[in-house]
Order: C-alpha cells, then sequence, then structure tokens
DNA sequence: CAATATTATTAAACAGTGGTCAATTACAGG
DNA sequence: CCTGTAATTGACCACTGTTTAATAATATTG
C-alpha cells in the first residue's frame, strides 16, 4: 500500500545491524528471523534484502566487527607496560576473557557450523590467529615453533567453547582460567 | 488411502534410527529434515512421529549410541597392554582420533547448540568424561588434581572441534595430534 | 470365527522459515 | 513539473517441524 517511507526514518545498513546484533545476541544466529529483524524495525523483511544479500551477509558483517573487537582487545593488551611473561598470560587470558564477555560473538566467530556464514567467513580467524600467534612468538623469545603456538590456541579454544556456552560469566571462571592458562605456560617452559 | 503397511516392512526405531544417523552423518543435523528421512524409508514424515516426540528426540537417541562407542574406545584402551605413560597417550590420542573419524558424530555429542537437542543432553557428556577423567587420574598414579584434568580434556576437545570440522581425516592430522598431545603430557609431567 | 479394540500410517493442515519479485511510492535532479 | 531512480511493500514460492482426524491392518477378545 504504501512504499518508500519518508526519508529521516529510511532503513541503512547500520541500523539494520544494531538491531540485528541485539537479536544474535541474545537469541543466537539460528532462532533469529529475518522476520523478526524486520519486525524490530517496524518494516518488512523485504526491506533487509534490499540491504544485504542474504542471511548469512548479514550476518557476516556483525562477525567482521567482532573480529575487529577482539584484535583491539589483543592489541591493547600488547601495548601495555607489563613484562614479556605477564604479556604472554594476559593475550591468553584477555582470548578468554572476549569468549566468555561475548559469549554469542565467540559463537559466531568461532563455533557456528551454519554452511552459509561458514563460507563467508574466510579472512576474520585467519587474521586474528595471525595476530595472536604473530604476539606469542614475539613473546616467547621467538624461541617457540609453529606447531606449538597453534597447539596453545586451540588449546585456549576448547576452553572458551565451552564456557561461552554455559552462561557462566569470565568472574564465574576465572580462577579456573587462569589456572587453565598457568598449565599450557609450563607447558612451553614459561 | 492406505494408513498401515504390511507388518513385515513395519517401521520401527531401530530402521528409522539407522536411516537417520546416516542421513544425520552426512549432511548434518540442521539440514536433515523429517521429510527426507521420510523419503529415504518412503514413508511420510508424520509416521516418523508416531515413533518419536520430535526431531531433537530421534537426535538424542542417536547420540546416545554414540557416548556409548566413545565410551568402548576409551575402555578398549584402558584394557590393552601398555605401560600407564603410553596408555594415557593412547587415550588421548584416542578421544581425538574418534573426534576426527566421526566428526558428525562429535559434532552432535559435544558441539550443536540447538536448544530442543542440548535440553536433552545431560547424562551423555558428563558420563563420558567421568571416564576420561577417571583414567587420567588413574594413569597419572592419582598425582594430578581434577582442575589439571579438566584443562587436559578442554584442550584435546579444542583440537577436535576444530578439526572435525576441518573434512581432514585422522591420518592427515596425526602428527598434529601426537605433538599436541606431547604438549599437554609434558605440562603435566609425563 | 466374528466383533471389537488397538496400532501404525496417511494426508491435510498450521504457523513459521529464507528468499524473490513485480508493483508502487518518495525522493532527487534537470 | 517531469522523469528516473531508490526504497519498500506484499504476495508468492518451496521448504521446515509439528499436530491431528481419518483410516486400514493387525491383535485381542467373546
Amino acid at each position: 500500500m504504501t512504499p518508500r517511507k519518508s526519508v529521516e526514518t529510511e532503513l541503512s545498513r547500520e541500523r539494520i545491524m544494531d538491531t540485528a546484533r541485539s537479536l544474535f545476541v541474545k537469541e543466537g544466529y539460528q532462532s533469529v528471523s529475518m522476520r523478526k529483524i524486520a519486525k524490530e524495525l517496524d518494516y518488512t523483511h523485504g526491506a533487509i534484502y534490499y540491504h544485504f544479500e542474504n542471511k548469512a551477509e548479514l550476518f557476516y558483517a556483525l562477525v567482521k566487527e567482532d573480529f575487529s573487537l577482539l584484535d583491539g582487545v589483543l592489541e591493547k593488551i600488547l601495548r601495555q607496560d607489563f613484562g614479556e611473561r605477564e604479556k604472554l598470560r594476559k593475550i591468553l587470558l584477555g582470548f578468554i576473557e572476549f569468549g566468555l564477555t561475548h559469549p554469542n560473538h565467540y559463537e559466531i566467530m568461532f563455533l557456528t557450523r551454519d554452511e552459509d556464514v561458514q563460507s563467508h567467513l574466510k579472512k576474520g580467524p585467519d587474521q586474528s590467529y595471525e595476530l595472536f600467534a604473530h604476539a606469542i612468538y614475539e613473546l616467547c623469545g621467538r624461541k617457540v615453533n609453529m606447531k606449538t603456538i597453534w597447539s596453545i590456541f586451540l588449546s585456549i579454544h576448547g576452553f572458551a567453547a565451552v564456557y561461552c556456552r554455559s552462561g557462566q560469566t569470565y568472574e564465574d571462571v576465572s580462577d579456573l582460567a587462569e589456572s587453565h592458562v598457568s598449565l599450557l605456560l609450563k607447558a612451553i617452559d614459561m
């Protein structure tokens, strides 16, 4: 009946992403429908398809931002004034804390299997891992090999993957996280 | 038109599970529909609902069996005639091998987020972990604490979780798996 | 053996999904 | 003012999980 709303209230990628993010974070990828997002925005779902190719693309646009957030967290730690061993500890804990503080982001970034989404997800994880790996390499005085760094990452990921679904906060499990990290540091003689 | 087929070809939980399993293993939970399973069985999808309450219950029935399979693998290793250190290595590698050899089972058991499924999934993981944890405790001469065992599990899980989605076989990554396990054993002085 | 009760199945329906598209209107520029 | 384009609608498609009345094959009973 009335296509095209007045220009002030016009839809934009930004507006859609804001609403979509809060829904995805609350309810997860599968249980948020395009219609739900549109309803929240007071639009029809068709309108979203004008701004995004499909659900996966919309989702991926959010994930991309999430990876930047993680990169930011890690980089901030690297800039801080601590000893190398301490920085190393903080990097590992920082990764876990990120996962627990943004469980749905973590879910999106590292745990979503959905094929459509997975196909978009390429550079994000690789690039973040690159940063992670490089940091560890440098902080270990370049004495540790690539296989080992990868193992450390997988071990940290195992922790984050399990606990980001547990509903617990980082505070709830910070003791466990610290002992997990200590164990891993011991494994690489740090 | 013709409800109830002849008794020899009657549907059963077993028959449904066989077909469902092979489909789920090939295509994953989300992309296998009740209609697809029914079609494969040459029945209408409604018939499945006579034998299973819903998709999640059917799925869970499979998962339950998968956990038994994993338990079997671990128990077999424990019965073998190796030194304790070697057994420990084999348990950790066995867990990873299980994940890579049955990636969709592993997905189902430890990685599926679907709420319906998750709600059914309670005792399975706990019980399998119990076996895992007890084995490690004993094989370490009871010198290792519970937190540490849990960390080891999470680290192994991290490996399995990532690689069971990579499409690679256990052979492809067995070298990496072995070095991962070695690292963890070093962390607990074994 | 006949009547009846139970069991297994179908087919149709429901409300929801992601996605497409012609029609339509609000706006921008000439 | 006219025209072209940009943004939105709403109807539609094929699909999903789930429910349910009707029904035919079997099992049980008298």
